[in-house]
DNA sequence: TTTATTTATTAATCTAGATTAATAAATAAA
DNA sequence: TTTATTTATTAATCTAGATTAATAAATAAA
């Protein structure tokens, strides 16, 4: 992970519960190094509904990589769903230090991991149901449920919260 | 994009249409780097059914670069859909060879916009109806179409071909 | 060419998940 | 506490897209 390259950058700030970091239509966005807490990145559509695009707890890094790169507006907000601690670090450092063989290849695999989460996200939206893609969260954020609340991981699934209570229903039910 | 970097690489190879290039369950994988024609990486889900994950046409590139930078077993078939000659790339060559700071930027900047990419999939997959995401297809990728098979982009959107053709049905009646 | 195979279209039926609505439970605010 | 607000559950109804099937059109093979 950016972890060694994140942790000690300073910067530290706190943010409450329900604090928004960034907005939608922002230049210049940061990336954000979780410390203590949990973010969540999303998007309005139209419709003006919400879409979870990716949870951040512990050790996580948040940022719209493809705006910094472009230096676009960034489509995501970014808000605290619990009282948090972020390393807020900006792009400039980033891209412009001269990197050494090992921060490189660190950025590289950081990289990579985030397009292997992606791709897999992908896939399962194309082919999985909404239950197997349920399943498929708690295997991989077991301690999620435990912080963050179902409407939410509804919006990250891609369904609504009632498909979503209904699925937990069938899944006790047939224990 | 990549295309500094790999154009020149030599190694140039013919594929004819219909050529697997490479198979899930492979280690090892390389990159691709598309001279002409056009090749298409999907997954087969346990049912047997076909998702494509990617087009690549001229100037483009295809590689599992999670399994790259982690050395797994990729899961991406990669298939000619036109005779193409494609430069394949040692990952090795990639990540081992001294970088200059040019190519470093290069390089992030692709894997910058190749998250870009995704990201965009993700939230429509999300967000957009299969009819919203075909229109989003046409105004991407407008001269794809031309050169494959409907059911491919079906498969690329995650319909059924049936339903594709209906959508289209329905496009072109109320003009 | 002719024949076989693949692809696209159309229609009927089905189903996963959306929508709407009402109620209960949990959480936050006064 | 009491009251207001948010979240989760359940049920009824609806709809986008899946499934099945049959037919036509296009492409590939003999």
């Amino acid at each position: 992970m950016f972890d060694e390259i994140f942790k000690n950058t300073g910067k530290t700030k706190s943010f409450s519960k329900g604090a928004i970091l960034q907005s939608a239509g922002q230049k210049l966005s940061k990336a954000y190094y979780v410390k203590k807490g949990l973010l969540k990145s999303y998007i309005i559509d139209e419709k003006g509904k919400e879409h979870i695009f990716m949870f951040a707890s512990e050790g996580w890094i948040v940022s719209d990589i493809e705006s910094q790169a472009f230096k676009n507006e960034t489509v995501f907000f970014i808000e605290a769903i619990e009282n948090s601690q972020v390393v807020i670090v900006e792009v400039g450092e980033f891209s412009q230090s001269e990197k050494n063989q090992k921060e490189f290849n660190l950025i590289l695999e950081a990289l990579a991991k985030r397009i292997g989460v992606m791709q897999r996200r992908i896939l399962s939206l194309m082919s999985a149901s909404a239950k197997e893609r349920y399943e498929y969260f708690l295997q991989t954020y077991p301690e999620l449920p435990n912080r963050v609340p179902q409407k939410m991981i509804a919006s990250y699934l891609g369904i609504t919260p009632e498909a979503l209570s209904t699925i937990r229903n069938k899944i006790t039910k047939r224990h």
